[in-house]
DNA sequence: TTTTTGCCGATTGTAGACAATCTGATCGCT
DNA sequence: AGCGATCAGATTGTCTACAATCGGCAAAAA
């Protein structure tokens, strides 16, 4: 009986990884870099071509990125990287906001004391990237310190649908690009955040958590808002912010123009 | 100028409906009905002649089905419907929960009269079907309830969400039979929930959602254990159902012999 | 000049063919 | 009889070919 089914990492990659995976990996890489920038057709003949598949294979990968919200598929059109409307983007902060306090509540009951030095580790890189004035490293920091915190909640369900919609999320317009300006405000958020865990009082570990990612909803819109993007048709700003997830009347859902 | 584009019903069919789509939604409604059990394989050239299409089509529409996480794709194996394992229905429901109490919250501040009128009906109807003990039609209107009253935040990421959560846990063993011989419990936690929605207090909404939620994991966990499913691998029961959502140790993540 | 109509190239939708892989059954050996 | 190797059938992975549709350009009409 062998202790652990652990089979040759070669084995484990050719009975996992049909040229379908591959080409759904390396698209999504390249929306997810901008190499691919939204609004970007994609040829099926050239984008076979280019990564020397045929056109089966690349459909199948375009059929997965459309349910993950990274493409939309007209038909008889093609397919398109999505643009993310601000309205969409405000939805998936408020819904982000709710998974992330489950998530600080889940974690001031069970972290270890391992864990928490993990994440004090990260917070205490991320205030470094500040003082160095480096905001990509920063940005880096600060996905892998989110993603991380969900991961250890242990609701894997959970981590699966955050990872999504922070895909999704990097999709609006020039999120990428977020000049560092507000890295001090952020940061200490997250020393509260790691704070309030260490406490172990759920009810205040999970209000930080939820008002970080509101503020963080704030400064992102406002932030995009500011670079001059033309409005879709220049909607009531503040109230944007304020309550995005609020009831609408019937039939005002499918207006955007963008790609959606 | 044309006062509105409407184009003709039909035309509108042709354009959006592929075969890819059409040969999804069957797919899905298939499965969702039991008409495709959990576990059962999913051949292609028989299901290509039995709906009459060709295998490319069905291949795009199973990448579909895959991503949403209704069906399973063994490389070379073939393609089967996913058996969801109590931990995932468990996940399932703590998401869930953290969700609806988003809803709770919204809906407690913005809904409006008629749509109050509206769910408060709902529950009517649902009382009714108490008394007939009828569960198969509360069943139904349960579903609509909750769908609704997600759908009623009007945040239409949570919804799509929502709404993919609510088609995975339709697959977990055989919640659908759910004998309802705890309905008067459930229709009075119903009645609670919009009593404390129409207060407009956010925290008390948010609690009777996420309380309900709750109530119904546990009922529904403890009444697929009770049927005498063998257990995947005799776990801690009662564990199980109270917090779902931990921290785990590195190595017990993909421990579950299903097809997951 | 402006508008409309017909055509053509380009691209996507679907189907079928061929190659690779897996499953399980039969045969042979110990 | 038990165990393992080999082979045949079935099924999936990938590619290529054909049909349908779209978008734009040019020519003709107003």
């Amino acid at each position: 009986m062998n202790a652990e089914i652990v089979p040759h990492p070669t084995i484990e990659l050719l009975q996992t990884s049909s040229l379908v995976n591959v080409v759904h990996g390396e698209l999504e890489r390249m929306i997810l870099s901008g190499q691919l920038a939204p609004g970007a057709k994609l040829t099926e003949l050239t984008l076979a071509a280019k990564l020397g598949v045929s056109r089966g294979p690349l459909r199948e990968a375009f059929r997965l990125l459309e349910e993950a919200g990274l493409v939309k598929i007209a038909k008889n059109r093609g397919v398109f990287v999505r643009d993310i409307p601000v309205e969409e983007a405000v939805e998936i902060f408020d819904l982000r906001a709710a998974m992330d306090e489950l998530v600080g509540r889940r974690l001031a009951e069970n972290i270890s004391g391992a864990q928490l030095k993990e994440i004090r580790g990260m917070v205490d890189a991320m205030e470094k990237a500040v003082k160095d004035n480096d905001a990509y490293h920063y940005h880096l920091l600060n996905l892998k310190f989110h993603d991380r915190l969900v991961e250890l909640a242990g609701n894997s369900k959970l981590t699966e649908i955050y990872r999504k919609l922070i895909k999704e999320l990097s999709l609006f317009r020039r999120l990428n690009l977020e000049d560092g300006w507000l890295m001090p405000v952020s940061a200490s958020e997250h020393r509260s955040i790691v704070k309030a865990i260490a406490t172990g009082d759920p009810d205040a570990a999970g209000k930080a958590m939820f008002d970080h990612v509101m503020d963080s909803k704030t400064r992102t819109i406002e932030h995009n808002l500011r670079r001059g993007t033309a409005l879709p048709d220049a909607l009531p700003v503040a109230s944007l912010i304020r309550s995005s997830t609020n009831t609408r009347t019937k039939s005002d859902a499918g207006k955007s123009k963008t790609i959606a």
